[in-house]
DNA sequence: TGCACATATGTGCTTTTGCACATATAGTTT
DNA sequence: AAACTATATGTGCAAAAGCACATATGTGCA
């Protein structure tokens, strides 16, 4: 369960509230870890109870109150004992491939369209990533851990979008006839 | 939902038991879906209810007896109609990631054990995947989707391993001291 | 006036996942 | 004889995730 340490990790930034979170889990921190905000209140309270975290009561004027949460020192010893143990392999789950991997057995054209938004995103964050990595320069270990963290996301960005459109190219109907028909293959050797 | 499918897809190719499977998520398609044993055994329960598979009781000798599951029609339309949905975009949780995001309150000489083991993961993988790729001249559509699966499999962790590499270097002592300490860091510029 | 939108925080319910444990057969090793 | 390994199939239970829905305030816009 690291829900629970990416926001006690957010934390340790600075303190913030449960809306807060959301948002940050919806950019930075959401390539390593993605929550939706009901887990995101739910964990909240229970790193209260456990006194991982400090809550305050905020008021504003014209908008709801908030409540803003802080690491406590409890907080942070967890977040130490945690980076001790070690790290569970990432867990794949990967849809688009399972069909890939059934290739046979699907619908190809739409599999290309969905083919065509991946490399769309992909190229997106590829361009999001690079512009803002290119603007740190690391000057504590922070900076530096988010740099590397932005290096990784590159890299797989990029050769997740150079991928699609290889993949994009090898599933065009003109090379796809040849591998179905029987006579083609034989005509092809 | 796709362990549904992923059972499915892989029972497109040949009839099999809850424990080949359960082999075959350990090695093939486990690259795209992972699941444990007691998850697949369920899972085929269900599917068998809906008639998306059948079942077949095989007698064996000096071993307990298998059911043998196979696609039936319907399964396969359920593939068909499944592929034609868009697919869910990857969910990224990784423990790793969020301990680098982190990396200011973390144990670093703990992190860079672990990096150092996922590096020789990566690299195994790189290797193990290049060494079956090479292997295959695609003659099927359905070979054509597992090589597209092993080229994206091999880039990434040929990216992840190099990656790891780069990092372990970053990570050293000498390198960060001059981050921790301020006078240091005022020396450097 | 009505409507959508952004802020802000939640509840309820279902599905999915993970993990430990249970059970049975038969061969191989110590 | 006991322990270990491989084959083969499950149950039980708790944690985690996902998603729809609920609620409240104030602003801007048509």
């Amino acid at each position: 369960m690291a829900l629970k340490h990416a926001i006690l990790v957010s934390l340790g930034d600075t303190p913030m509230s449960g809306y807060d979170l959301a948002k940050h889990f919806d950019e930075s921190i959401g390539f390593f870890w993605r929550a939706t905000h009901p887990q995101i209140y739910r964990e909240l309270a229970k790193l209260r109870e456990k006194g991982l975290v400090s809550a305050e009561e905020v008021q504003q004027q014209g908008r709801p109150n908030r409540t803003v949460y802080s690491l406590t020192d409890a907080g942070r010893q967890e977040i130490l004992d945690w980076s001790r143990q070690p790290s569970t392999p990432d867990s794949v789950k990967d849809d688009f491939l399972v069909r890939l991997y059934g290739l046979d057995h699907v619908d190809i054209p739409a599999l290309r369209e969905d083919l065509q938004l991946r490399m769309e995103g992909h190229r997106d964050r590829c361009e999001r990533f690079s512009a803002i990595a290119a603007g740190i320069e690391p000057r504590s270990i922070t900076e530096l851990g988010r740099l590397r963290g932005l290096q990784i996301g590159l890299r797989y960005e990029r050769e997740w979008a150079a991928w699609c459109e290889e993949t994009l190219e090898a599933l065009k109907d003109e090379h796809l006839v040849s591998l179905e028909d029987p006579f083609m293959q034989l005509a092809g050797q």
